[in-house]
DNA sequence: CATGAATGAGGTTTCATTCAT
DNA sequence: CATGAATGAAACCTCATTCAT
C-alpha cells in the first residue's frame, strides 16, 4: 500500500529536522547565533519560514537543538577514545589528538567549537551543559593521559593544564580559524607535514638535542 | 577664564568616545556585535542613548571604531616586538610571546582576538584590515624567527607554520577562552608556572631525554 | 482546487501595493512627506507598520512608488491629448484643457501636483524624473497648439510662455489648491459656469468689445 | 556712555530675532516644515541650535512668528492697493496685479505663499488666520474691481470667481513654482515682456479680432 | 504538512528640547 | 546672552513568531 513515493516522502520528511538543522548549524557558524535570521535559515534548506517552526519551538529551542545533535556525536568521539586507552602515553596522546583533528576538527563538528567560543557568554547554561557533557570529559581524558606519562616518567614533569593546552589548543585554534575565515588567506587547508612536525616538535622540543647535533 | 569646572567638562568631554568605545567593546566581547544593544552600552557608559550618536554614525561604526582603536595600539605592540630581534632565537621567541602575553593577550587587547574570530564573518573588509595591518605582520615575526632558528640549526627543522601555531595558538586560545568563558570553570587565572612548563616543553620536547631520565 | 478563499486572499494580495500606496499619497498630499508617519499610513491602509515593509523598502521608496505610479497614467493622458491634435487651435486648446481638468485635475492625480510643488525640493532627482517626463511633454504640447494658433494669426501674437502660464495655471492651481484646503472655504466645487467665463475671457478678452457695447 | 560698539552690539541683539526669522524661512520654504531640522536653521544663521530657544519657544512657534512676521508686510500691500482705488477698472485690475508681483510675487514673500499651500494641512489656524487677514481681504478686492468692471459695464459678464482666478493664480504659481523649482528649468527668470502678453490677451482676449485681421 | 502574508515587540536612529557652563 | 553636550520621546525599520489557507 505505500507506494515509493510515499516511501521518499516518508524519508524526506524524516530527514527534515536534520536538513533544516544542518541549514542552521552553519549560518550560525558563520554569522553567530544573534546575526543569523531564519528567514536565511528557511531558504538555505529550501523550506518556508513557517516550516520551521513545526520542527523547532523557536529560534533559541533551534539553536539548542543543533548543538544537542552535536554534541551526541561529540560524546561518543570521546568515549571512543577511552576505549583507545592503552599503556603508551606518547602512541596513547598522538592517537587522542589524530583522532579529534579526523573527527571533529577538521568535520562540520569544528563549528561547534566556534560557536561554544562565540555563544558561551549569551547561552552559559548551554555552555555549563557543554562543559559538563564533553569538554570536561576531554580536558579529564587528556589530563590523565598527561599525568600518567608523567608519573610514569615518560613525559616531562611540570603543570599538567599547561601542558594539555599546548597539545590541543593549536589543534583547536587551527579548527575554529577555519570556521572564522573561509574568506582570508589563512584558509588554506592543512600543510601535508602539519602533524609530523606537530608531534616531532612536540614529543622532542624545538630544540636540536646536542646528540642529534653531532649526528648532522 | 577656564574655571575647574570647565576642565573638568573638557576633560568629561574629550574622554567620551573613549568611554562610550570602553563600554560598546566590553559588550560586544561579551555578546557580540548583533546581540548587543545600543542601550546597554549607553547604559553601562552612564549615558543616554543619543548620546552614542554625538560621537558615532552608527552601531557599525562604533564597532568598526572599536577595533580601529585597538588596532593602534596592537600594531605599536608588534613594532616594539620587531625592535627587540636580537641573535638568540631561543630567547627572542620567548621574549615575544611573553611580550605579547604581557601586552595584548592577559589585557583588554585580548577581547579584540575574540571578537576578531567571533565577527570576521560578519565585517569581511574589517577582518581583511586586520589581518593586513596586525595578524599578517605578527605572522611573518614568528616566521622569521622560528626560520632563523631553523636556518642555524638552532631549531629542529620542519613545517615553520606548524611550528607558529605550536607556539602562539596556545596563548591566543587561552586569550580567548578567558574573554569567553568567566563564567566557566576555566577562568581560573594563569597558574604561576605556566610558561615555565610551556617553555620547557615547547623547547625540550614533552619526553625526558635519555640522559636526563639517569638522573632521576 | 482554488476556493472562493483561495481567490478573495490573492486578490487581497496582489491589490495590497496599490492599497498601500494609495493611502499613503493620501497622507503624504495631506501633511507632506515628512510629516507622514508610517504607522499612519499603516493603520489607514488597515494593515500594521510592519506590512508596508513587505512591499516597500523604506519610507523613501514608498514615495517614489507612489509618485511612479501616478506618473504612468499622467504619461497616458498626456499622450492621449497628443493624439486629439487637430486643425482647429481654439477648439484644440480647449479639449486640452477641459481633458486635462476632466482626466488629472479634477481627480485624486492632483495631488501629485501638489506632492510635485511641495516635495520637489527635498527629492530633487524624482522631479527631474517627472519633469522630463510629464511637465516637459505636457508644455511642450501647449507651445505646439499656442505657437500653431499665433503662426496661423488666429491668436494673438505674444509671449508663448506667458499665454501658457494664463491658460494653465489657473487650472493647475486651482488643483493644488483643492489638495490643500479642504478645509479653507475655497475647498467649494468648480461653479458650473467656470469654464464658460474661463474660454470667454481667454479668447475674447476681459474688455467688452465696442461692437457689444452697443448691443447692450 | 554707550559706545559705537555698544550700538552695534544693539543693533545686533535687536536684529537677532529677524535673522533666525530668515533663515528659518528660507528653510521652511525649501523643505517644509517638518524635514526642516533647527540644527539647519541654527547653522545658516550662524548660531548655536540653543540660541533659538532664548528667542522662540519651540518649533512650532518659530513657524508661526515667521508667518505672522510674513503677514504684517502683506497686509499692509493689501491695504496700501485698496488706497489706490480709482474708478478705471482696467487701470486698476492692471496696477494692482502688477503690485501684487512687485511687493510680494517676486519677493521672499513669495515663499510665504508656498508655505500657505503645502503646509495648509499640517497647520489649519494658522491657514485659517491667514485666510482670514490676507487672502480673504485681497479676494475681496479683486472681487471689488472685478464686480464693478462687470457693472460699468466694461468687463465681460461671468463668474467673478473664475475671472479672479484667471487674472491671478498665473501670477501665484509663478510665484510658488520659482520657490520650489530653483532646481529645474522652470526656474529662468521672468521673460520681459510677460506683462505685456499677460494683460494684451487678458483684457483683449487670446483670439485677434476680425478689424485687427484686416490690419495685419 | 507546508506556506508565506501578516503581525508587533523591540531594535536602531533622529531631532526638538533642555540646561550646566 | 550664548553655547553645545546631553536627553528621551518618537520616528523608522527588522525579524521572530503566528495563523489562515
Amino acid at each position: 500500500m505505500t507506494t515509493p513515493d510515499t516511501h521518499r516522502r516518508q524519508r524526506r520528511k524524516d530527514a527534515r529536522p536534520a536538513e533544516l538543522a544542518a541549514a542552521a548549524m552553519a549560518l550560525f557558524v558563520e554569522k553567530g547565533f544573534a546575526a543569523t535570521r531564519l528567514d536565511d535559515v528557511a531558504s538555505r534548506a529550501g523550506v518556508s519560514k513557517g516550516t520551521l517552526y513545526l520542527y523547532f519551538d523557536s529560534k533559541e529551542a533551534l539553536f539548542r537543538s543543533v548543538i544537542e545533535e552535536s554534541i551526541v556525536p561529540m560524546i561518543g568521539e570521546v568515549e571512543a577514545m577511552v576505549e583507545r586507552l592503552g599503556d603508551d602515553p606518547v602512541r596513547l596522546l598522538r592517537a587522542l589528538l589524530e583522532f579529534w583533528w579526523a573527527q571533529i576538527g577538521s568535520t562540520h563538528l569544528a563549528g561547534t567549537c566556534k560557536l561554544m567560543l562565540c555563544e558561551a557568554g549569551n547561552f552559559p547554561e548551554v555552555a555549563m551543559y557543554l562543559n559538563e557533557r564533553v569538554i570536561g570529559p576531554w580536558h579529564m581524558l587528556l589530563n590523565r593521559v598527561i599525568e600518567a606519562g608523567m608519573t610514569k616518567g615518560v613525559f616531562r614533569q611540570g603543570n599538567p593544564e599547561s601542558v594539555r593546552q599546548m597539545v590541543f589548543y593549536p589543534l583547536l585554534m587551527q579548527a575554529v580559524w577555519q570556521c572564522s575565515l573561509p574568506v582570508c588567506s589563512s584558509a588554506r587547508p592543512m600543510p601535508e607535514n602539519y602533524f609530523d612536525t606537530f608531534f616531532d616538535v612536540l614529543f622532542r622540543g624545538l630544540l636540536v638535542e646536542p646528540s642529534e647535533e653531532t649526528q648532522r
